[in-house]
DNA sequence: TGTACATCAGTGAACGCGCGTTCACTGATGTAC
DNA sequence: TGTACATCAGTGAACGCGCGTTCACTGATGTAC
């Protein structure tokens, strides 16, 4: 037997959400239409319901989906964490290398972050604030911030997750040339830098 | 005489502008029909042509009167610029203010920066690009930036600025309760003083 | 001041098109016996 | 193993609707004489 039903019905399921996500690389989600993605797909458009009820449930999806891509960026930068003088370099460099390798993820979280349907934004929202608290709590190990203040931890992350999704919007929405791209990087190298010297000379309120 | 025929004219392009920055406070440009516009107008879809070409044509107008109004606020915040200690404080209070006052136009740029259509994408790029300079050389003025390059000023800029827009979303999108944006408010106080606490400290490479 | 003509903001009908959603269907795959 | 029936991913026609854009038009305002 060469497919199960099963499996033929997850590859077709497959197939719209690679359709959709790549669709909304030109455009934003809210002007996807279901006709588009089943053209695209090559079925036809009611055969969409049989995935998904709406655009919007499979932007939900396509939340998950980029989220996955991008808590395994974290993974990355967070395993190679042994030493602490170049810490920035190689985090900049694996969100650089995370950001091209699923460049279409990246570009659905910036975009639809700001302008999909409002369940697509605040799952987007959510996510990222989960982010912030993983990166608040690998920040309290680091040297240096044992006198910090939880909250103001939540801040100092909140800050580089901001200055991390600049800059991966920096990348993808630049023009491709080396010249430019090496530019972005080296801005986000030395902005980290910066916030990491003000982050060593931070006093929290007591 | 009432009105001349200018003057009329020039009501209803103003009404078109307003209906749009209206409609767009709920989805994005790309989103938004003619036919719309026109209705929340009061007037027949073909005349929308009278005043502009297409709803691109409007939105990059938008774009324009936009930034008139964030380019107020950042006169405003340099003006008041004397005192070194609260001028965090001073600064993200007319940011905070501004932001209410002038809602539709923030949540105008905060949305079409990265979902609106190309061309009105490139001009806000274009002009957050203006102001990031403007900072830069506001900042060369204050004391303690003496020995830094004309880069790491630019760079400095950038990161504030980023800092700004993304403050700037997040009174706009986060629930309208008091202790919520006031918890808003002071992470971006704190950031902001990181931020400077970083540039005090920093010394550029020769 | 009065008249004849030009301008032009807004009208209204019409067009072909893509949209989301409904419905009854087909036929291959899966299952119970 | 063979048969009869159930499931269900995908089909195709049809619907009413809002879309951008065309075109010829109306009638108030503006201008030249």
């Amino acid at each position: 037997m060469a497919e199960t039903r099963g499996e033929r019905k997850e590859r077709t399921r497959r197939a719209i959400l690679d359709a959709a996500l790549g669709l909304c690389e030109d455009s934003s989600l809210v002007a996807l239409s279901l006709r588009q993605v089943a053209k695209e797909v090559g079925i036809v458009p009611t055969a969409f319901y049989r995935h998904f009820d709406s655009i919007e449930a499979l932007g939900l999806a396509l939340v998950d989906e980029s989220f996955v891509s991008l808590r395994a960026m974290l993974r990355d930068i967070r395993r190679g964490d042994p030493s602490y003088a170049d810490i920035v370099d190689l985090s900049i460099d694996i969100l650089v290398q995370h950001v091209h390798q699923q460049r279409a993820h990246f570009l659905f979280i910036a975009r639809e972050r700001g302008a999909g349907p409002p369940a697509v934004r605040e799952a987007i929202r959510h996510e990222i604030e989960l982010c912030e608290r993983e990166l608040a709590t690998d920040l309290a190990r680091l040297p240096g911030t044992t006198a910090w203040s939880a909250e103001d931890l939540r801040i100092l992350s909140n800050l580089i997750v901001m200055a991390m999704v600049a800059t991966a919007e920096a990348i993808l929405s630049a023009p491709q040339r080396a010249d430019t791209q090496r530019q972005i990087v080296e801005t986000a190298r030395t902005q980290l830098r910066m916030v990491l010297v003000g982050a060593l000379h931070w006093k929290s309120r007591t």
